[in-house]
DNA sequence: TGACAATTGCTACATGTGTAGTAGAATACC
DNA sequence: GGTATTCTACTACACATGTAGCAATTGTCA
């Protein structure tokens, strides 16, 4: 499932914490986000709509949590940017992420940890 | 500069050869996109108005090609995964896809020799 | 040089996105 | 219990996107 933008930003939040109400959602949108209560509604509506979230009712309020995996979402995104701008070729988007990037010597030493791992250890998607 | 979906597709045919007809770019669609060429017209037009790709008249049919580099788009797509899908952070989402994708022994030894590499040489962004 | 094909500029139009208002129902506080 | 506040459902609306048609101009080839 794809996300918009300001999807992506209640998501996020979302994730962090729920259950949450839509004020809840509301106040800890990023200092950047200035949005009124009900576009975070509309959003939350949305979103409920195209099943990334469910909506449960505690008595007259709403409560918002995320019913699509931050992974997953994750894992869409990235896909979508492998297919359209990488044609679907893993490795050389993973040379370009390497070599374009500024890695800190700390990042390129975690990657390279993190790939002599699984160098060992095959196997192992979770979600 | 943001691309959208057929956006990326027409681009990743006039990156792939240029100048081009607008016929010549219809001809070039992957197999799977099947457009008019009213339609691929318009996606020009539209880049041409963004800038993102230049239009020159030979007489009087127009060649196109690309303004905005590949790398560049690159760059752009990727960043919006990263600020959108990981909060910035350039580690975790390396971390992420090299966890989670199946990397084959081969990548994963390419991508440690491209790591290497820029543990000993610094700097090198080009575009 | 006329007829058919290609090209171009312009327009169209449904759906999606981004952002928010309003009215009425429910709640809460004094 | 009345009044301010909060929530919810519904609606709005401009701009972007995805897809394409049409009319007029230009090119081409017999």
């Amino acid at each position: 499932m794809k996300l918009t933008e300001p999807e992506w930003i209640v998501m996020n939040v979302l994730w962090d914490r729920h259950p949450a109400k839509a004020r809840g959602v509301v106040e800890r949108l990023p200092a950047s986000v200035n949005w009124a209560y009900t576009t975070v509604k509309t959003m939350l509506d949305r979103l409920v709509e195209k099943e990334a979230v469910k909506k449960s009712k505690q008595g007259k309020i709403a409560y918002y949590e995320p019913l699509l995996s931050r992974r997953q979402a994750r894992r869409t995104a990235l896909r979508a940017v492998l297919d359209q701008a990488f044609e679907g070729a893993f490795g050389p988007m993973m040379h370009f992420l390497a070599e374009d990037e500024d890695l800190s010597a700390q990042e390129r030493q975690e990657l390279g940890k993190v790939l002599a791992r699984k160098d060992r250890v095959r196997g192992g998607k979770n979600d």
